[in-house]
Formats: C-alpha cells, structure tokens, sequence
DNA sequence: ATGAAAGCGCTAACAG
DNA sequence: CTGTTAGCGCTTTCAT
C-alpha cells in the first residue's frame, strides 16, 4: 500500500508552508495566482487529492448529500435518483441513497445515521404512511437543508418541497375522460393521508363538478395500489349494475389491472370503457392498447431538486424556503382513451 | 447548531478514559464486559455516534463501499442496486453509487475519486465499451476489494467476479427454440468485445451445433442492443426469401422490438415466428403476447455480490479471488414460444 | 500574501 | 483491563 501522499508533502516540494497550499487548492481569495498556479500544477502532475476525512473533520462540513427513497427500483424513483445523482456529483457532492423499503421505522433510522454523518443535505421522499416528520427535526434543528419531494409533509413542516402537480394531473384525466364523452368515471385511488392521492383525487373531483357530472361513491376506492387490490376493485365495478365506461386510476399498476380484468371479461378498451392511469411508466406505453397517463417528468423534478438543494446549503445562513415548487405534468394520451 | 458531543464527554461523564470508550464502543477483547455496558448504555441514552469522520481519519479506514453501475434507472441495475444497498447498509457500510452513463471517460474518473475517497471496497459494472481495465490498478495496486459483475473484463483481470450464467442462457434460449420446432433461429447480439454477449452467442451456436442445425450468417446481427437497431434489423430479415421462423435475441427491448414488427407486418407470433429475449425485463410480461425470456435472478446476483465484498473488505489479508462466481438463470416460458 | 501553531474527534501504541 | 500520549491530514485563527 504506496502511503498517501499529504498537503505537506506538496508544500515542502514547493518551499512554502501547508497552509498556503491549503488557500491554494481551496481558492482562498489573498493567494496570489502565482502560488495558486504553481500549487494546483503539482498537484495536477502528482494526482495529488486532499483526504476528505481530514478535511471534514477540521472544518466540520462534509460534501455529501443524502437521499431517502422508498426503493431506488421504482421506476419514478429510478429516473430521479438519475438525474438528481449526475447533477450532485458534477458539483462535487458524494450522493448517499438510502432505502426506506417504505418502513418509517427505517426511514427514521436513516434520517438519523444521515444526521450521524454530517451531510450538508437531505433531499427525501416519505413512506406512504409516515404521518409524523418529527424524526427530520433532527436536521431542521441543527440547520441542514432538507428538500422533500413526490411523497411531502401533509401539514406544515419547516422545509422546502417540490413536487409535480397532483392536483392538475388529477384535474386533466378527468376532464380527458369527460371530453371523451364518458358520464361515469370510476376511481382507483391511494390512502389520501399522502398527498399525492390526496391531490389527485381533489382534482377528479373538480373536474366532476365543474362538467357538472355527480359523484358516485361506490365507483371511488382508496387502497394500496396494488395490483391486486386494483384487481378486486375493478372487478367489483364490472360486476355493477351502472357501470361507469372510464376509470382513472392513481398509478398505472392499477391502470394496467384494469386493463387486463377488462380483457378477461371480453370488454373492450377503449370503447365501452375508458382509461386513464398515472406516472407514465414504462409499461404503459408498451402494452396494448397503450394506455393514457399522467407523465410526472421525474427527470425534471430530479433537475429541479438538485437546484434546490445546492441553493439550500450554499445560501444556508439566510433562510431560503419558500413555498412548494410544482413541476408541471402532462396528459399522454394512447389508446386507452381514444374516442 | 448544538454542538456534538464527543467520546470525551462520555468518558468524564463515566469517570474513564476517552480510549476506554473507544474500545468498549468498538468492542476491543480486553474491555470488562462492566464497562462496556456501562458506556453502551450512556452512549445509547445520549444518542450519541462517534463521528465518522474522526474514525476514519484516524484508522485511515471508512465504513465506505463504491458502486459503479452504467445507470440507475436500469431495471437490471436497479434491483442489483436495490438488494446490495439494504444488505450492505445493515453490516454497517454506506454504499455511494455512481453512474458511469456508459462512459468509459467517466467510469475513470469515478474509479478516482472513489480510490481518493478511502472506500474500503468497490463493486463496478463496466460500460459496454471498456475494453481496457488499467483505470482499476489504483484499486488492486492498493488492495482494495474489487467485484465485477455483469459486464466485466474479458481477459484475466485480478478481482473477484460475479456473474450470470450467460452461456447457458444463450444455450436454453435457442435449445428452447429448437425444441418447439425452429429450423431457422435469428440471433440480435451486442458487440462481442463484452463478456455478455460473447457468452450468450456462445450458448446460441452451440445449441445449434447440438442440434445440427446449420449456422446462416444472414440471420445473426450485432449492434448496440437499442430499440431503432432492433427494428432495423428485425425488418431485413422479414425480407428475406427464407425467413427464419424464430429469434433469440440478447436483450429484452429486442425482443419487444421484434414483436412490434412482427405485428405491424401482419407475421403471427408465435405461430409463425416465436421469440426468446434476455433479461426478464418487467415489460416482457405486460406485452401480448408476453416475451419469453432468459430471468438473469438480479436479486440473487445483488445478494452474491454483499457476501463477495464483504468476505473480501474482511479477510483482506489473505487474497482470496476465487474463480469466476456464476449465478443460475432461468428459462421463463410465456406465449412468444408456445408450440 | 504567507507562515506558525493549534486542534477537529478519534484510535493506537505504549505503558502499567 | 485501563490510562497516557501521540498523532491521522487538514483548516483556521493569529500573527506578520
């Protein structure tokens, strides 16, 4: 194991002192160019980097950033991550994912090993059924920028959020559905303790009101979204007296349970029975008939996440949050839901 | 910022020495089972961690595993990722996943900065295009733990690797085909300079040799394994006088590729032409007809890959690269091949 | 614009 | 089994 080589090392090569070296590489601004030059030259041609455990534990700052994600292979997830993870490390910030497995038990645990190794930010997405934030005082309190995107905090909480626009989303199925001619629309929806079903079912809902459609309860279900549990409710729809001839579902796992109960029972999609799912995944664009969704853009919402949080921590002493950021979303439409 | 406590305020608190602490937090043999205890339980009480930074510096060792994965959001690399994260994170390790976007460029620089930031292990799916491993010297030179997998070296490198079993994959796939009456079995390929696609074609011509079938160059194809070169070739050999009457390709999006011209050319599946892709890609079951394919376990590669590194980072002494590690696949039937 | 000196919080010899 | 003493490599006063 070739021993590291360390700020010393450089600085007794250069005849000046490790301090200077350290202004040097950390563009301290009374340096003279000259010194930079020279400094930032050797350490180019020696592959010279600063131990960053020494660094950070000097200056009590380290360059990473934590992320909270209820598993990084949900497709939504998945992209942000991406997108968000590229962007960080371009700036210099190590990105620390950390898997919730949608357990607020865990999420609680990371939040507190993240706080235990002194990230400069947090950006989290909550589980499904996390109701109390009061573990992410723990960053609030000691002043670390927090970002909460998709899956926020219902109630006031002190830190920024971002997410795309449930509500119009919800709004512009519904009012596709509508337009399309269909008078009655069921719909598939998460617990509305998470705001996205909360949103978006608020948006079905106007969207009713204001074509001036009644609302039916039996056709409205909130469950997990699953597959199975898409399955059941769907199933129970067709088997109504007045069926409803569109549905739109929360996400497109229940969209393509729909589908697929559609199929099996020999009725045809689109024609006697419209739909219209949420996220834009993958599959829905690949089965058939395609089906008509809501897309999140999860890589803007990843780009605008990065943004937000470089801005948090390099703007840290003033106190930057501001109202939500809403990413704008847009109706994809497929054959699910032709006329 | 309330500032954080350090081992020395649980030592004055205990009456002991700052080392004692140290030792009992890291249970050190020669500390009274009393002691240790009796620290466990203040430093649980407080809440207090030791600061990793300080840790690290000092034993010139992090609780840090790299990753180096071509991307996240690919489901592959998201289910590798999303099983090798939750095992590591439970020994204790943070794992700093990064994208090399299939750049051999970047995937340098990554292997750099994950050599400067002291991890203690590194796990890497190399790009598609790296044919030169020289960039994980400073790894090996340093006796850093090194899993490949999936994509990896094809000449002997020094490091541990993990992989599919590839060969006979490609081997099933196309015996599969043979075996519900193929006469004339295409092949899409990747570029044979990765170990993937040189494997699975290996398993593909010896399937055909097996069954005598005669090999036609005409028909095998490699390309980058993108949905327009899928298409593209898909298309030429529709045109031909004799056409094959089955395909096994080396990815799944292939193979969805193949159906889609199949159906846009009026060509039924499987009656006419059956097909077998690679990956088990979750769009490969939501597709009708659904893609049989090559299930390559991604869990069970995740899982072999925590125990590799681990046993690795903890015998680091004695050198324990073993030979190639090979993980099973599973022929997973759907209605592209029924008889 | 630069240097000297102190110390971040911890672990590891070296004692005993 | 435990305490004492040195640093790990860097940044940051405080000097000049």
């Amino acid at each position: 194991m070739s021993k590291n080589r360390t700020i010393i090392d450089i600085a007794t090569a250069l005849g000046i002192s490790p301090s200077t070296v350290s202004r040097a590489l950390n563009d301290h601004p009374r340096i003279s160019n000259e010194t930079k030059e020279k400094v930032k030259k050797l350490v180019f041609e020696l592959d010279f980097t600063l131990n960053p455990m020494a660094s950070s534990l000097r200056s009590n700052k380290t360059q990473t950033i934590g992320m909270i994600v209820p598993g990084i292979s949900y497709y939504f997830h998945a992209t942000v991550l991406t997108v968000v993870q590229n962007l960080l490390w371009k700036e210099g910030y190590q990105v620390i994912i950390c898997q919730s497995n949608d357990s607020p038990e865990v999420e609680k645990e990371l939040v507190n090993t993240l706080y235990a190794s002194r990230v400069v930010g947090v950006i989290a997405a909550t589980t499904l059924r996390t109701t109390d934030f009061s573990h992410y005082d723990i960053l609030t309190r000691n002043q670390i920028p927090l970002v909460f995107y998709d899956r926020v905090p219902v109630n006031y909480y002190p830190a920024q959020i971002v997410k795309g626009d449930d509500y119009k989303g919800g709004f512009e199925a519904t009012e596709h559905l509508i337009q399309l001619g269909c008078k009655s629309i069921a719909h598939i929806s998460g617990p509305l303790t998470c705001n996205l079903y909360k949103d978006r079912y608020a948006g079905y809902i106007d969207a009713l009101k204001k074509y001036k459609i009644p609302y039916r309860q039996d056709i409205v279900f909130f469950h997990e979204l699953s597959m199975d549990n898409a399955v059941e409710s769907i199933k129970k729809i067709f088997k109504m007296e007045t069926k409803p001839d569109g549905i739109f579902t929360a996400n497109d796992t229940s969209a393509i349970g729909a589908l697929m109960v559609a199929r099996e029972l020999g009725i045809e999609v689109p024609k006697e029975f419209k739909i219209v799912g949420y996220s834009n995944d993958p599959r829905s664009s690949i089965i058939s008939p395609g089906i008509t969704t809501i897309d999140q853009h999860p890589d803007l919402i990843g780009q605008q996440l990065a943004i937000t949080i470089l801005d948090l921590i390099r703007g840290a002493e003033t106190n930057l949050i501001t109202e939500p950021i809403i990413t704008p979303i847009t109706l994809t439409i497929r054959e699910s839901s032709k006329a």
